[in-house]
RNA sequence: GGCGCUAUCGUCUAGGGGUUAGGACGUGAGAUUCUCAAUCUUAAAACCCGGGUUCGAUUCCCGGUAGCGCUACCA
């Protein structure tokens, strides 16, 4: 109903019917639209393929097209960076700052993040995954995330990813940028694509000690765990290499903050036997990690409690005992940290000190007794 | 349907008329090691298809195909 006679159409409305008023869009002139994009180069379309576009809805609200053009008049925006997904509304938006004889911004698009199945990011399909707060709650450091999203579409040409917010700034051009949707690769089960926690993990052990420990303080106080500023400064160098999320250092080293070792499998606390691992006899080898837990007990009473020492003299224990070093920690480790894998060891009893290490390893030797 | 945008390993990308098509993540193997990590070495892995242009195209052009976007009184 393009063409209303402007007496019909006052009629209409005087009678109080609703309409929304458009933009009409030159047509049959054989006029082109053009502008230049920062990242698409050249853009053109013909006015003829541009529909008559709302402006105003029949509640007399505007629309988004209108709306945000008054806005970025109103404000003089010089550059408007923004998704694929308005390269062709922006046809629309050249006319509308026309018709506001405002000057024209600079435009650029980028390319669009997509789901491994090519869908583009929602918030309704992919919830989390576009939500900023997944990725803090989960421990990603803002430059990191940064990191990662620049490199989805953008590369620094240099063969290099871990790139620091200087350095993206420095390198950075919109003539640079690709212009092929990226995918962001999850899953159900992983929502984080593996190269943003790997750019992750790099950052975070980029980061000096203390700041990381200062990091991590609210993660282990959300897991009940009071780990003291002091405490969290010694454990931070132990689980730096071993954490890519700031929450991992929970897992990671909550021993060292727990004043009771939560129930473990005391099996664990018998080294493997080489060959079968599984089923040889229990009960020899749990005598020989009983043997172990007393001898370590013996050696920790009375050796200095520094990483040298300590190292020499369970070394040198393991070798009175005919024993190498992979079965002689073991069950040391698991009755100091609950778990066969944790940081090393010395460092570890260390930062737990003389009395805890006692402590859990008689309580190992003790469950060992039991097992036998 | 119309209009627009895009197309290199699984993913992110570099490159570009003649290359062993490079890097990174991830994956496999090995080294190292007190476990786990970290680290190092190493392997597998790609130019969508068809026509041109050219001595020669993955690269340039055209077409196809596919994907995505816009086509709302959503933003």
């Amino acid at each position: 109903m393009r063409e209303l006679s402007r007496e019909e159409s006052d009629r209409r409305a005087a009678a109080g019917e609703p309409f929304a008023l458009r933009y009409r869009v030159p047509r049959g002139e054989g006029r082109t639209l053009r502008f230049h994009d920062g990242v698409y180069g050249a853009q053109s379309k013909e006015a003829d393929d541009v529909e008559d576009f709302a402006l105003l809805r029949s509640d007399g609200m505007p629309t988004y097209h209108l709306a945000s053009c008054v806005d970025d008049a109103d404000l003089r925006i010089s550059h408007i960076i923004r998704g694929q997904d308005h390269l062709t509304n922006t046809f629309k938006h050249l006319l509308i700052f026309e018709a506001l004889g405002a000057q024209l911004p600079q435009f650029a698009h980028l390319p669009l993040l997509v789901a491994p199945d090519g869908a583009k990011l929602s918030k309704r399909k992919h919830g989390p995954v576009v939500s900023v707060t997944t990725y803090r709650d989960a421990g990603f450091l803002p430059q990191a995330f940064i990191n990662f999203l620049c490199l989805l579409g953008w590369s620094p040409k240099n063969d290099r990813d871990f790139l620091t917010l200087d350095e993206i700034r420095d390198l950075f051009t919109l003539e640079g940028v690709n212009r092929a949707n990226a995918v962001v690769n999850f899953t159900e089960d992983d929502p984080f694509d593996a190269k943003a926690v790997w750019l992750n993990a790099e950052h975070l052990r980029a980061l000096p000690v203390d700041e990381l420990s200062r990091l991590l303080v609210p993660f282990f106080e959300q897991a009940g765990l009071h780990a003291s500023q002091e405490k969290l400064l010694a454990v931070t160098p132990l689980i730096r290499e071993r954490i890519k999320l700031l929450r991992e250092a929970v897992p990671a080293a909550d021993f060292f903050f727990v004043s009771e070792l939560a129930p473990y499998d005391p099996a664990e606390l018998i080294p493997p036997k080489k060959g079968d691992p599984k089923r040889e006899d229990l009960a020899g080898d749990a005598a020989l990690a009983r043997r172990v837990l007393e001898t370590a007990e013996q050696v920790l009473a009375t050796t200095p409690f520094d990483h040298d020492s300590l190292d020499k003299a369970l070394r040198e224990a393991a070798a009175s005992l005919g024993l190498k070093a992979g079965p002689m920690f073991q069950p040391i480790r698991v009755a100091v940290c609950g778990r066969k894998n944790a940081p090393p060891l010395f460092e570890t009893m260390v930062v737990l000190g003389r009395e805890v290490c006692l402590r859990r390893i008689g309580q190992a030797a003790e469950t060992l007794e039991r097992l036998v």
